[in-house]
Parts: C-alpha cells; structure tokens; sequence
DNA sequence: CTATAGCGGTTTTTT
DNA sequence: ACCGCTATAG
C-alpha cells in the first residue's frame, strides 16, 4: 500500500476513516482501488482489527475480487475475520445466528424464483380462481413491497391491476406458507435481518459493537431493505463509507432506490463528499463516446469524466447480417486482435443485454477451440434435474420445507400420485401439522389405498435413514452418491429423456452436483449440507478452476457476461453485442416501464468496461422464435458522435451484392436518425 | 397412476 | 426452436 501513488482525492477517501464518506466515482475513476486501500489503511494504520471491518458488494465476484486484493496489498493473515460480502451473505450471517428469535427454525431453506413462483402459483389456486393470473407479476409486487420493508399488513393494492390485487390478498398467505415451510425467500434474507435488528437490541448491539466500519461499494443500486440495514448497523459509531455513480445505477427494476445516494448528505449532515473523476481505465475515444450518450439523460448529477491518457483507437461499429454472423465476426476479431496486439483470451469479454444472446458466441468459441468463461445466467443450478438433487437435500435439512418436498414424492415415481399428494395436503391443512409430519403416519391412513401407503412408509423410512447417515458425519459427496443411487435417479433420467444423448448430459449435471459439493467440501473448514445448500442458492460458488497452475492456466479465457453483470470489470477488449432496438434498449423497458434513462446507463456501463479497444455489434436481422426478423439499430449508436466511430459491415455475404451491402449499411447506421423521431 | 401428444409461452437484468 | 405443463387415454 503506498499512498503516494493516489490522487489527492483518493488519497483523502483512503485516509478520512472516521464518520460518513459519500465517494461519488466515476466509471474507471479507480474505486477498487480507493475501497480496497482504504481498508488495507484501516488495517495496517489505524490497527483496526479485521473483525471490524465490513465491507458489503453487490456480487459474490465482486466480493470475492475485493478480498482478495485486499489479502494482496495485507496479507491473508491479517483479514482473517473481515467480511467481505453481499448484502444477502451478509444477511445470512445475521441470520444463522438468531432467526429463532423471530419464530423460524435454524435449518430454514432458501427459496429462490422457482420455489417462490410454484409456491405463488399454488397459493393463487387456493383464491377463487377465476381467471388465470401470472404468477410471475403477483411474486414481483410481493417482493416489491418487501424489498420497501412493507409488511402484509401495510401493504395497500396502489391500483386495481389484478395482480396488484391478487398480491394483496396472498402477501399474508404466502408469509404465513414461508414461515410454516421454514423457509425464507430473496427478500426476506433482508426484511427479516432488519426486523431481527429492529425489535432485538441486544443482537443490533452486538453488531455494532463488532461491526466498526462499514463500507458499501455500488451504493446507488441498494434498495430500502438495505438501506435500513446500513442504518441500523452504523447508527452510534457512524462510520459508513458509501461508494456509487448514479449513472450506473441499473437495477431500479428491482427496487433499487437511487435516492439513497442522491439523499446520503442529508441523511448525514457531517458527511463527507468526495468525487473521483480522473478515469484511468479507457481511452480518450471511448470516454467521449461514454460521455456523449450518458449525457441525453436528463436526471443525474454532472459529473465531468477526463483522462491524462491518449485518445486511442477509434471505436468500431459493425453491422453484421445475423446473430451467427454477430457471432463469427466476433471471433474473428478475436484471433487478430490477440495476435495484433499480443492480447491473452482473458482481455476479451463480450458483453449483451439478456443471457440468450450468450449462445451463439458459445457455440461459435467452441467451434474454433477458443476457450471461454459464461458468467452468470444461473442456467445450471435451474436444471430440473439439478434442481431435483437439490430438493431432496434440503428436505434432508428441512423436512418442513414443502416446496422441495411436494417436488420429490413422487420423483422418482413411487407411485404416490396427484390424488394422494392432495390428500396428504388436505390432511395436512385440517390437522395444521406438517406435512411431513402427516407422512410419517400416512402408513396408517385407510383413505390413501394401500399401495399408496406402502410407497410413502417406504419414502419415509428412506429419508430417515439418509438423515441420519448424513447426521453421522463423514464425506457429504459420499452420502450424496450414495442416495442418488439409492433412488436410481440415473435411471428415472434415462427413462423421462426423449433422447439418449440428452439423457446423458442430465445425468452428468447430476453428477456436477455431487462434484460440487466434493470441491465446496475440500475448501470448507467445516463444511455441512445445509452450508452448501446456502451456497448454492446465493449463487455463492466459486468461479470454476481457481487453485492449480493449470486451472490458472485454463482460466485464460474469453469471457462472457449480462451488461449487469460487467459493472465494476473492465477488459482490454470489449464487444458490445446486440446493439439493436429492443436488446438495447429492452423491448420490455420500451413498452412497459418506459425507463429508457436506465438502458442508457446500461449502455454506458457496457461502454466504460473497455480500456482500450471497444466494439459494438448488431445484427440487420435475427432468427427469433424460429422466424427471422428484421432489426433497427440501437438509437445508442446514434448518440456517439460520428467522428469516434469507425463504421463497417461484417464481409462474406454471398447472397447480397457488395451495392446491395452498401445500401444496407448506410441505411443501417446513418439513416437511422430518421427512426428515432417516434 | 402413468405415458403421451399437443399446446402455449418463452426471452431482462440478480441475490 | 424448445421446454414444460396440461389434457387425455390407457
């Protein structure tokens, strides 16, 4: 750590460690760099112990990236015991230890979208039904409302949308169901955090007497949840250091509340405010293009970016024909830029709006043997087949956890089918006892027929035996393998899968599993199911091959990734892919939220990852839904200034002639000031 | 209770 | 194009 290397600005973040610090930095202004000094300064000058010191990101890679420069700049010795997490780690941590206090039980679950969406779906069947209604929307406005702390009594349908209406009505059924199922969702992991710290003193004291410096990284992207838990934990000692850009402020869409930080000087009076606006990141051409589109929007704090460094080269803008097309251009440039300008595969990412734009690249990388990394798109652990691994430990866990265990009575088929399953249910609800509780004796129901009852005792008897086992102790990977044999599960694949080769692949996601929980066990010091389970659903695993030389080695790849998920990187070489109307800005933000100034920022996010070269794609036409369609250029491209980009259209389209290409590509990038007067 | 075919929705972003 | 869910028949 040498201060000296700062700039004065950053040097008085690093050193203003006492009392609120609002550090309002620019993209690339050096931010990690500022946070992660700030906290080897703590340590190392002011001898604060790591202990106290919290340091809250918005990713588990951010997170993971800031520990470890911290161990770089310290010595992994010395962090031992500071946090370095997200929110919702954080969170866990409160909540591991206390959530008795608030009537749940210690082996809770998490339910993730596709829990709460069946368990929301069910609930919705339980209301007269008389038309279908999306659960998706209904979940949507409950976690809303939670995520502004509203509890289901506050909460007051705003408008008569149905399912606004239907997400009044089941809010109450659907907390109730959660905390009979001992489980908590997304937002509870804060709601109830704040809660625990609101109405337990002792537990806020204890935090607060640990937690003596609290620092936020992304600020401008917390909700009120979150807000109140920063609140909370910092009132008394008050050293809270906030770090954000409203201009990257991108996930209002999930309750993201950019007045927290437009608000962080009124809330604290004595605050301290700094702004960093010297970008080290990219070149003078790319600013200026970050610049001139961040500019139209009209709500922000002015913030002039600069750089000392050189302009650099321009920016590329290729129209290419299709998405395969998008896709071979890509790696086309690839193979030259690396070779021109000695790049490894880690300096290129490649950055979209939704994941399924991530496919084609994927197989085009594959095809020329190029390796690549996708981050992101929690396509894995949302395998059915995955997914049905999962279920089965965590009613392990919890056996009150009726989501998971609805979803592994009859899977693999037992012969316990809908009839009894709704009996079991109905049995349940009359008694008001588990549903576990009610299988443990369903060997003795007349009602269920006999076969029924055999399949169940033997279900349960099954599942005893295996808690007990994994209870013992001993390699949890083992017990793992064990069960799914036991259950034949390879074989139900096989069985349910049209296609052999398909079959396969299930089987060996299934067996990934298993895998990862060997590795999660080889890193843990004491690791336990329902600690990998956590995991699992925080979507807290480690990126893939850290450790070894050679999975160093591998690890030199290109890399693939959301927009949302690029904030805070940056990369030599950026491909800005999809820049269409309707990737980018979102069909859905077009039609429905009408927040095209959070596209825009997203679209600056993407521009300010790259340091040096910077490309931008999109396709004249797409294959969708298996139909093609016709695309508009993105009316970003139309907002960087000409004189910064470097037009051009993929080569190799042999069934257009080069007038025909022409044509094409003025139309697509200068003619299109005309679309965006709508 | 299970197997199968047909239907409809899917595609925003993340913890 | 594809997946998962539902209705229907066995």
């Amino acid at each position: 750590m040498n201060l000296s290397t700062l700039n004065p600005e950053q040097r008085a973040a690093v050193q203003h460690t006492e009392g609120p610090l609002l550090l309002l930095a620019g993209a690339g202004s050096g931010k990690t760099r500022v946070i992660t000094c700030r906290i080897a300064y703590l340590l190392r000058r002011c001898e604060t112990p790591p202990q106290a010191i919290v340091a809250v990101t918005f990713t588990n890679k951010a997170a993971r990236e800031m520990k470890e420069r911290v161990d770089d700049l310290v010595g992994r010795r010395q962090t031992k015991g500071m946090i370095v997490s997200t929110f919702h780690s954080l969170g866990m941590r409160i909540l591991r230890e206390d959530i008795a206090k608030l009537g749940y039980k210690k082996n809770f679950s998490i339910y993730g979208a596709a829990d709460q969406a069946r368990l929301v779906r069910d609930l919705l069947q339980g209301i007269g039904g008389e038309r279908k209604i999306d659960a998706d929307r209904v979940l949507w406005k409950i976690s809303d409302a939670k995520s502004r702390l509203l509890s289901p009594e506050q909460f007051v349908p705003r408008s008569q949308d149905e399912a606004e209406l239907a997400a009044a009505q089941l809010y109450p059924r659907y907390q109730r169901a959660l905390k009979a199922f001992n489980a908590v969702d997304f937002d509870d992991i804060l709601l109830l955090s704040v809660r625990l710290l609101d109405e337990h003193p002792d537990v806020l004291e204890r935090y607060r007497d640990r937690f003596r410096y609290l620092m936020v990284d992304e600020y401008q992207d917390t909700n009120p949840a979150q807000y109140r838990l920063l609140r909370l934990l910092c009132d008394g000692h008050r050293n809270l250091c906030v770090v954000g850009d409203d201009d990257q402020s991108i996930y209002a869409w999930r309750g993201a509340d950019v007045r927290n930080i437009l608000d962080f000087e009124k809330d604290f009076p004595d605050a301290r405010v700094i702004k960093l606006e010297q970008n080290y990141r990219s070149t003078g051409t790319i600013l200026s293009a970050a610049n001139a589109v961040i500019r139209n929007n009209t709500k922000r704090k002015e913030k002039a970016l600069w750089t000392s460094g050189e302009s650099g080269d321009l920016i590329d803008a290729i129209l290419c024909d299709d998405g395969e097309d998008e896709a071979r251009v890509v790696v086309e440039h690839i193979h030259a830029l690396r070779a021109r300008h000695e790049l490894a595969y880690r300096d290129f990412a490649i950055l979209y709006r939704t994941n399924v734009q991530s496919r084609a690249f994927e197989e085009q990388l594959r095809y020329e043997n190029i390796p690549y990394v996708l981050i992101g798109g929690q396509q894995f652990f949302d395998r059915k087949e995955v997914k049905d691994v999962l279920a089965y430990l965590q009613v392990l866990v919890n056996p009150r956890d009726e989501v998971n265990l609805l979803r592994i009575l009859n899977y693999p088929r037992r012969g316990i089918g809908d009839t009894s399953a709704d009996r079991l249910i109905r049995i349940s609800a009359e008694q008001e006892k588990p549903l576990w509780e009610i299988l443990k004796g369903a060997g003795e129901m007349p009602e269920l027929g006999e076969k029924a009852q055999d399949a169940i005792a033997s279900f349960v008897a099954l599942m005893e035996r295996f808690r007990e086992r994994f209870r013992r102790g001993g390699r949890l990977a083992e017990k793992c393998r064990e069960l799914l044999a036991e259950l034949k599960m390879e074989d139900e694949i096989y069985r349910n899968a049209d296609d052999p080769a398909k079959g396969k692949r299930r089987v060996e996601n299934m067996e990934e599993v298993v895998n990862a929980m060997a590795s999660y066990e080889e890193r843990e010091e004491s690791p336990t199911l329902s600690g990998f389970l956590e995991k699992v659903s925080l979507l807290d695993r480690d990126t893939p091959g850290r450790g070894t030389k050679e999975e160093k080695l591998a690890q030199d790849a290109v890399i693939l990734m959301s927009l949302h998920s690029s904030k805070g990187l940056e990369f030599p070489c950026v491909f800005l892919v999809g820049m269409e109307e309707e990737y980018l800005p979102h069909k859905k933000s077009l039609h429905e939220t009408f927040d095209i100034d959070e596209e825009r920022r997203l679209c600056y996010v993407g521009i300010t990852r790259a340091q040096r070269i910077l490309l931008l794609l999109g396709a004249a036409r797409r294959k969708k839904f298996g139909r093609r369609i016709e695309r508009v250029p993105s009316r970003f491209l139309a907002e960087i200034p000409a004189e910064l980009l470097r037009h051009r259209k993929s080569e190799a389209r042999p069934e257009l002639s080069e007038a025909e290409q022409d044509k094409l590509a003025a139309g697509f990038f200068a003619g299109m000031k005309g679309l965006l007067g709508e």
